[in-house]
DNA sequence: GCCCGGCAAAGTGTGTACACTTTTGCTTCC
DNA sequence: GGAAGCAAAAGTGTACACACTTTGCCGGGC
């Protein structure tokens, strides 16, 4: 085979991500090595491998001689979650707005922008999404601290696939627009305090959305819960 | 072999931790699969699972077909991650002065006040060291948040490496204990703002300094430097 | 009827072999 | 003398085999 620089265990990894991502391993589902062997055509080498880093990612759990199952978040972590995620933000938000260069804002305005014209003119909510997980992208990466990035990133990997619940309502997607003005003015104000708590305010008050809904939704089998609304992730 | 609830894997990576946090391995050394596998006793595959288990703490870096290596920070990535922690310690010790209960915050008192007594009676500097790290545990861990616990500890280990070039000098030492005064009493006082700024700053402070003592100290050979002064990890 | 002990099947942990990639040091040519 | 190229050596990635642990089931005893 010709010189490859992504290896196999690589592969499975992205590929066994993707699947938890959009809802077809559902947290607490066992993951067998001798079954994804042969599934990915194989053997269980690579796919160990692929295991134990998702381990560490925390999206799959595994205690010694067990079977690795995708992790379940009790309420209660998921709460802390999200909690630990509002703070994040809210400081790469702080530092952001001192950091960030005018370009950098102007695209996080343009992004911003964009979204208020899908929600003028009803468009698709799959693009809405996506516009909006650009824009706590843009902010975090605004904050130009490698180490607060990755951890953002990382906390933001393990509520992801929660997120596929998350429905939009008109109601919600009104907040949430007038939300992210209120931040991207204090950044562009040059506010910095008040674009940390108005991001640390809104991701908090988006993971209590979510929790509300999952646990209205807990009891209905998985398929019949609303299609998710963003296909992709980002991270 | 009787029944193990610990695989090799884990006890090697143990081993290799310990190695880093303790200085035999210093940064940028390269780690070969076959020398460690003979080295401590087993196959290539447990150390294999080991080396990956470290990359994804941050331990250890490492591409495709290329040896692992203990991962280096360069100074702009060791301020990073100052930043980083500090912003985390200081959510943690806003949340905490809400949560804690008084038995906790009794404790964070007694531990700080054993600190104190060593200052005064110039005690070794290793067990104020030790202090001074159940201080910090202390408050991260009295915010009761397990993600945030688990997202801080994890930057906590990545600085470990760098730690034992820290040198309290008398003037240091003086001034830390300052430090954890004002935290303590906001804490105390129940003033979460004030103590997440004080213990916001205090850790970038530390990390300032011990930033510019190894910028003091690069170009003299390793075995010249000051002892360590934390023989034991704790995180 | 319920619990407990043991048995079989499933599944993980580790050792080992081999193919392929990277690295290193030598040789050769300019 | 230095740079480019090549070949051997070193090292990693994957497959596969086997031992050990866990788990679920079954039957016997209380």
């Amino acid at each position: 085979m010709a010189e490859r620089e992504t290896t196999q265990a690589d592969t499975i990894r992205l590929a066994i991500e993707s699947e938890i991502f959009n809802g077809s391993l559902v947290p607490g589902t066992p993951l067998e090595e001798g079954r994804l062997a042969t599934r990915f055509g194989v053997s269980r080498t690579p796919v160990r491998e692929a295991i134990t880093q998702l381990v560490q990612a925390g999206l799959i759990s595994k205690s010694a001689h067990r079977r690795a199952v995708v992790s379940e978040l009790d309420p209660g972590t998921l709460l802390d979650l999200f909690e630990a995620l509002s703070e994040l933000e809210g400081s790469a938000a702080f530092l952001g707005t001192m950091r960030m260069s005018q370009a950098e804002k102007k695209h996080l305005v343009t992004i911003h922008e964009s979204a208020a014209d899908n929600v003028r003119n009803q468009g698709d909510p799959n693009d809405y999404a996506k516009l909006g997980s650009a824009f706590h992208h843009g902010i975090v990466r605004g904050c130009h601290n490698k180490i607060l990035i990755e951890a953002t990133d990382w906390l933001s990997l393990r509520v992801l696939p929660y997120r596929r619940f998350q429905v939009m309502t008109p109601g919600r997607l009104k907040k949430n627009q007038a939300d992210h003005d209120a931040i991207i003015s204090a950044i562009v104000a040059g506010d910095a305090e008040v674009a940390r708590e108005a991001l640390q305010r809104h991701t908090l008050e988006q993971g209590d959305a979510l929790m509300r809904f999952i646990a209205l939704n807990k009891k209905k089998p998985i398929e019949r819960l609303p299609r998710a609304i963003n296909e992709e992730y980002s991270v």
